[in-house]
DNA sequence: CTTAAAACCTAGTAAGTCGATAGGATTATA
DNA sequence: TATAATCCTATCGACTTACTAGGTTTTAAG
């Protein structure tokens, strides 16, 4: 399961993406918008600052802004700074693998074998997507 | 992330579907074999008697069989068991739908649109493997 | 130069979930 | 009758999640 955080986080800078161009947006505005508790929205918009999607300007008029174009992020990007591990399971996660303690031998583990194919199948999805296929309300980023 | 529940689950049901043909297999036998504690084991694979993917004799010499065969089994039903949804929102779920409360027009969340398509790719791997390609281990199960 | 509006920061917290463990009751076999 | 297995209920510590509280700092406008 997504959580809020990672929710949010994706409604926000989407919610930027399509007001760019303009002077920045305050994290107040977003919150009221999308129906996010403030407080909560402005340390995720923090953590988006910190980890180099948004910029921010303080004092009045201040706000956030996207650092690069919405096309230019993926939304594994996102995913991985805001929730995360993309894969089901540590052992086979490209950014954040580990070794279980049980399972002797992964190349001869069920589950193992299983979430690689889940992995690649989201990963393939998440890669194809980028902030602006998903920001334009039309049919999101189905690429030929 | 997968819980170590369903985890445990998909490791015992693919350990029971290699011995079939014999006699039942014991918890503790797949307990020691897979390195997972046997009490919470228990608890598991009652769980999935109760939802009719094994059978059980009590008793000495007793165990757990499968109740269909592994190439009937799909891990859809496996793991929406065992750990619920496959979707990542509850509003793309297809077997656990819940509406956002944010969220006025689903139809216009761009954490919908996304989400959709990694529901549909997961969906995908997980109805096209089953227990038995996962249990044999040689390559997953890739249909053409 | 004062006021207001914004981002920024740290800490805490209630509720829930996870991964077990404990301690047995029940049933079947030998 | 002893033993080995499933079955059942309850509990628990550690962790995570989704906030909330309560400010500090910076900037722009009047």
């Amino acid at each position: 399961m997504l959580s809020k955080k990672t929710k949010y986080g994706i409604k926000a800078l989407s919610y930027i993406a399509r007001k760019e161009g303009k002077s920045p947006v305050q994290a107040s505005e977003i919150s009221e918008s999308e129906n996010i508790s403030q407080k909560f929205l402005e340390s995720i918009l923090l953590e988006l600052r910190k980890s180099g999607f948004l910029g921010s300007k303080k004092g009045k008029g201040g706000g956030y802004y996207l650092i690069k174009e919405a096309k230019d992020i993926k939304m594994t990007a996102v995913i991985r700074v805001l929730e995360g591990p993309i894969a089901m399971v540590p052992c086979v996660s490209l950014n954040y693998y580990e070794t279980c303690d049980d399972c002797p031998d992964e190349k001869f583990c069920s589950v193992h074998k299983l979430m690689i194919q889940v992995r690649d199948a989201s990963l393939k999805v998440l890669g194809e997507n980028t902030l602006a296929d998903i920001s334009h309300f039309q049919e999101a980023g189905v690429k030929k």
